[in-house]
DNA sequence: TGCTTTTCACCTAGGTGGCAATAT
DNA sequence: ATATTGCCACCTAGGTGAAAAGCA
């Protein structure tokens, strides 16, 4: 790897002897083959919980500072957070986390994500994220001491921080719960005249990410309110997610954790280590449920951000079989589906991929063909590894897919797809996933539209039974072809 | 180009010849100097009306083939569609359009894009694409006459067609009326069996695209409906969008056009040709509001995609300064701004951008900054051109810009962004960028928030006036900063 | 003999850190 | 003496048609 040059005369040494320390630490916690998953991710958790707001030991939730607030929150009263990637945000912890800022704006890396529990399944949520500042400081980087020294004061009381709304907003509490919600594309910049919504920030200064979750008003249609309620919104925030910002990196340390976690700094690994090609196959792997290759390198340099492969379990509702990793790639997760295959090499990132749905192949199944919607936009972009319930919903397409369909989910691009028979309806038709399934009474061989997307799929459609009456809406004469549109709904309905 | 030589053996030299008949006289209609953009559109429009359902001069719109149907739907009674790069759509219909279908999914090229009129500004619809047969035959590709022949039939009246609904849905009539509605992402395959979503079609037919406008049942609240209202439904199609579905282009001319006009094929072309780089360019700026260098080069091969840079004038409400291109690349288009500056460079194709708005630089403007919610997506993603209402909402952020934004929008990828000072709101809040430019008085010097999006920026919140008291969320102790969400909202009511 | 599938080079589009130049 | 900016090579990710191979 190529250091800076200013940096390596000042610290590689020292620097370098730290990490070793922290390496061997790491591994004790993280490399004990005995040791299960779920188990490794609690040891984690506790040590993590040193630092964080509030000491959950066994559980990486983390109740929101102001639970128990003079007017509490209405709709978010049990909400509760927690971190994904944990583990490689405490890496970069334990260095002193940098982000670049730059004027065009940068990505986070590792960028937010959480899980959220707790929520009214059937109350509509925004959920949000912004950034703080830690305190009033601004700092300096000590090369020859490897650390940062306070510089001096600002004040950002006058500092109206940008808050960020998850794409996915507003959606409801059951959606949000299903799906790892990813703040990936969150840019941060110094411009303070930026006009693209990026967070603006000041460089050499500390800042933390805060997560709000804001229920949405039930009295007020979701389309049509002018104003948030004045209570609703709980608010999180990690210990382990500071960061200093700056725009050139400072320690050589984040550096090379970057370059050695960032799929998108590959080109700056250095191609003789022993991780390099492995670890990116992790990294593009984020969550694989059963391969035992892909833990096969979680030597000295994998943990951090692969390690955490280790699937986090749900610790409300049935335990989902799509799991998040412990790391936190700005990449988003494939699934390989919930019915245990392997994922096909996709670093989906910025992908745009349909939603995910299943739909009855016509020529199989003459008879109705159930669509399922979900209105909730399930398979949305920056919602990764958990499937939405379409997923679920899919079906008989199943038949005679096994030759084909292997290793193709993910290679769709588009961020817009929503596919229906029918119409859209609300993601609370199919409360669980069995209800779909039984439904449709279908075998599951494959992966069911399990299509991990990073990008703003912004579908808040989805899937719902239906059916085209191809022979009503072709007239003999197919000049003016016309749809007959009442006999789609009445149809719907018994879906529905 | 590189031609495929079978194709070259049997129809090169008739098709050549037929393809410079018809551009010079394609010329003729598109080359005129003296004549503004508009005309050149409504010349276009009164000769494509010679082949689509409903012949009405002077005007692109179409009327759907159902309206005055038994069962008139509500809410979309006076819906009008007007298909959006029609003159391409046409060039191609004239050689006989051919889609490629492909396992894993294809994209359409060109691909159906549309703009709505005669919606209810506050009521939700959804916009949904499907693809029907236009008979039952199965067609063969003769070279040495370079023609179409029917070569079978084939019954579709058991098929169900997958209906795409567009990713912004539902989304208020105002906001899609604002936007050019893309199909850019739909996907066509010949796998039956496809679990992607993907439109399913089978090859060697004949198909055309309908666009269906969907009344979203305002009784029902949006994200609880469990089904759709058995009426309000219109449908449209255009002829010039038919095509036949190939796994291999058979026509020549066919394979010219594509390599011609989609970006993405660009590797294909000739580097000796005269068109190759500034048509490249028309493509990537499809639409630009005064640069006379587009139209440089508007020769004999040009016209069909980008000469339809002509704006096409809004006929509903105030005539928007974005207005759409005639070309329909996949492309998404980023409009240079309302306030005419050029675009840069973008292809924006997959681009994940956040949403726009901009929102007041608060450390210039120091007292209480707006920011401005758009419950209805409009940055999305699919949405080309016309700019959400968030464009017109953003503001004071101008403030000492000039330097340094220009050319910078479109340079963020994410699909996700949504920047709020506040929390969003319904996007009918700002029924009007005259409202909310005179609400927060500001000037405009610079772009607002111009992100084209074709990826689904699923961003259904927006832009809200709003902020944050640093003060009140600054406790002296940083350690466990605590959100006061009461402070929030009844600010923000102020602004709502 | 057709038509379909697979693979490929060549694009678009954008996220990385390095590095030299430039501010401050 | 630092901090910032702009440009770069090098990645990821995916959309093209060509061409060869496969299939019926």
């Amino acid at each position: 790897m190529a250091l800076s040059s200013r940096a390596h005369a000042f610290s590689v040494e020292s620097l370098v002897g730290k990490s070793l320390k922290r390496k061997l630490q790491e591994n004790q916690e993280e490399d004990q083959p005995g040791v299960t998953e779920t188990r490794k991710k609690e040891t984690l958790e506790i040590s993590r919980n040193d630092e964080t707001e509030e000491k959950r030991p066994k559980s990486r939730i983390l109740c929101p500072p102001d639970s128990g607030h003079d007017n509490p929150p209405k709709g978010t009263d049990s909400a509760q957070v927690e971190l994904q990637g944990s583990e490689l945000w405490r890496r970069f912890h334990e260095i002193g986390t940098e982000m670049i800022i730059t004027k065009a704006g940068r990505r986070m890396f590792p960028s937010v994500r959480v899980k959220v529990k707790g929520l009214d399944p059937s109350k509509q949520y925004y959920i949000a994220m912004d950034v703080i500042p830690v305190d009033s400081k601004r700092y300096r980087y000590v090369y020859h001491s490897s650390q940062w020294m306070v510089a001096g004061n600002t004040d950002h009381s006058c500092i109206n921080p940008r808050l960020y709304i998850h794409p996915d907003s507003p959606c409801s509490g059951e959606t949000w719960m299903r799906q790892i919600i990813s703040f990936d594309r969150v840019k941060l910049t110094n411009n303070e005249m930026d006009d693209k919504g990026h967070i603006i920030l000041q460089s050499m200064h500390k800042y933390k990410p805060r997560v709000h979750v804001i229920a949405q008003d039930s009295r007020f249609d979701l389309c049509q309110i002018q104003s948030l309620p004045a209570d609703g919104v709980k608010t999180f925030s990690f210990k382990e997610t500071e960061f200093t910002t700056v725009t050139a990196y400072q320690n050589q340390q984040i550096t090379k954790l970057k370059i050695d976690r960032n799929p998108f700094a590959k080109g700056f690994r250095d191609p003789g280590r022993n991780r390099g090609v492995l670890d990116g196959l992790l990294e593009t792997y984020p969550w694989r449920p059963s391969l035992p290759l892909d833990f096969k390198t979680f030597g000295a340099e994998t943990h951090g951000g692969s390690s955490g492969s280790s699937p986090i379990t749900s610790s409300g509702g049935a335990p989902s079989p799509l799991l998040s990793p412990s790391c936190s790639p700005p990449a988003f997760h494939v699934p390989s589906s919930n019915l245990g295959l392997p994922c096909s090499e996709n670093y989906l990132h910025s992908l745009s991929v349909p939603l995910c749905y299943k739909i009855c192949p016509t020529n199989i199944l003459r008879q109705r063909s159930f669509l399922f919607s979900n209105h909730d936009k399930p398979g949305s972009p920056s919602s990764h590894l958990l499937p939405p319930l379409m997923f679920d919903v899919p079906a008989l397409s199943s038949f005679g897919t096994s030759k084909s369909n292997k290793g193709q989910f993910a290679q769709t691009p588009s961020p817009s797809g929503s596919m229906l028979y029918g119409f859209p309806a609300s993601g609370n038709v199919f409360p669980s996933s069995a209800l779909s399934r039984e439904t449709l009474n279908c075998s599951f061989h494959h992966p069911y539209g399990i299509y991990g997307y990073n990008l703003s799929v912004p579908s808040h459609l989805l899937a719902t039974a239906g059916h085209f009456k191809m022979a009503d809406t072709f007239p003999s004469s197919f000049k003016d072809v016309r749809c007959n549109t009442s006999q789609w709904p009445s149809t719907l309905n018994h879906c529905l």
